[in-house]
DNA sequence: GCTGTATTGATAAAATATTATCGATACAAA
DNA sequence: TTTGTATCGATAATATTTTATCAATACAGC
């Protein structure tokens, strides 16, 4: 396999079919079930069994004929693979209504993301505290990111403030951007962003709906 | 071209990108310029030229050598293309703090999305308003949706109440599902749905992330 | 009007991702 | 035991997506 020091290369579309994996897994986990194959992955999640079977793959896990993949070695494995069994450190900057809604978003534990301070430049709003977490002064982000030892930030702010949030963010050595701001952002080569506007996803689903409406015609 | 009844099938990761062509356009148009190249769309946005030529092509404009496109004809075509030149009214199914951020989030008007109803079944929320948006009972939703001819919904209630809400959504004839629920829905094969789970973009940067860090050791 | 050049758009090549095929294997039932 | 079968995993085939190449073209400067 394609790797890089030796560390195998997952392609995006696999890395984003995992969660898929790892929810249902966890479910049959729950219901006390030990082994599945690829079969009845593929039928619940509407893929090709091949198709997981391959995915499967990339995580190291090997299954044995006529009964499947273990329950629960495939959820270590998943979670491994995403580094979802360890807790990653993160700043949340705007904290606007997204901001907020993601602050108590409980389900980020299983995600391995931890958030332990949030940014915003609005005095009305530093101070407080949402969702036990509290609100701090965005200038303060560069010192407090080196002194945690924070490498992650998501970033939920309005398209005219990014830029310059992600300016103040990499002063503090924030190597990987969760980018929920509707527009482009610019880092350095070695930065990791991962876009998650709204946007993207929309498109696909609006462009779907409009090809539906017209065949109807 | 594939056509499905001579509509262009355009493909998922040209869609994914349209939104950022398209803001930046509007960036552009607004700073008064007329007309772009590909080489510079591809600078700004980190692409390849010739993608960026090939995008532009699924949108029908074309254009002119040693000028570019035309910004004006290129946003209009862009949101023809994904629908976003007129309004679709959605329901929301789900009036907790994601589902109360999302009916704040302005920008949904330029994306063509216009929430006209949120559901819950909590007591306490149905009959609020929330941004101006009236919660209504969501056993109400089934007969709603088909006199109001909704035919998008956004699904962001918890995992265990989905399934549940998208049966009643069916119902009420909704053809198109944005799901934000942590979960997998069932859905006949002629419904539409587009899964925008966090986890998907999460797993994606976290991997990434960790990557990085093992490459520095 | 001629010449140089940036840019398009078409075509071809490469890379990536998905789907199909099939022998090998482990379990279940006779 | 033996036989039948569901399933894996490897390989090959297909489809899709990205990237490269290059002739044709419109504008700018001389």
């Amino acid at each position: 396999m394609l790797t890089k020091k030796n560390i195998v290369v997952i392609p995006e579309p696999t890395l984003r079919r995992l969660p898929h994996y790892l929810h249902l897994l966890l479910n049959l986990k729950e219901q006390g079930v030990k082994s599945v194959s690829s079969t009845f992955i593929a039928n619940e999640l509407g893929l090709d069994s091949t198709q997981v079977r391959k995915d499967v793959q990339y995580t190291n896990i090997i299954g044995k004929p006529k009964t499947g993949f273990d329950v629960n070695s495939l959820i270590n494995a998943i979670q491994t693979c995403l580094n979802w069994n360890r807790y990653e450190n993160a700043f949340l900057i705007g904290a606007g209504s997204l901001g907020t809604a993601m602050l108590g978003y409980k389900q980020f534990k299983d995600y391995g993301l931890n958030f332990v301070a949030a940014f915003d430049n609005d005095p009305e709003k530093v101070g407080q505290k949402i969702h036990g977490i509290e609100v701090l002064s965005i200038d303060r982000l560069p010192v407090l990111a080196q002194l945690m030892k924070i490498h992650l930030a998501v970033l939920t702010v309005p398209a005219k403030a990014a830029q310059e949030c992600v300016d103040i963010m990499l002063k503090g050595g924030i190597v990987a951007i969760w980018n929920f701001a509707p527009m482009q952002i610019k880092v350095p080569q070695n930065v990791i962003v991962e876009n998650a506007q709204f946007s993207q996803s929309l498109a696909v689903l609006t462009r779907k709906l409009s090809v539906y409406k017209q065949t109807l015609l």
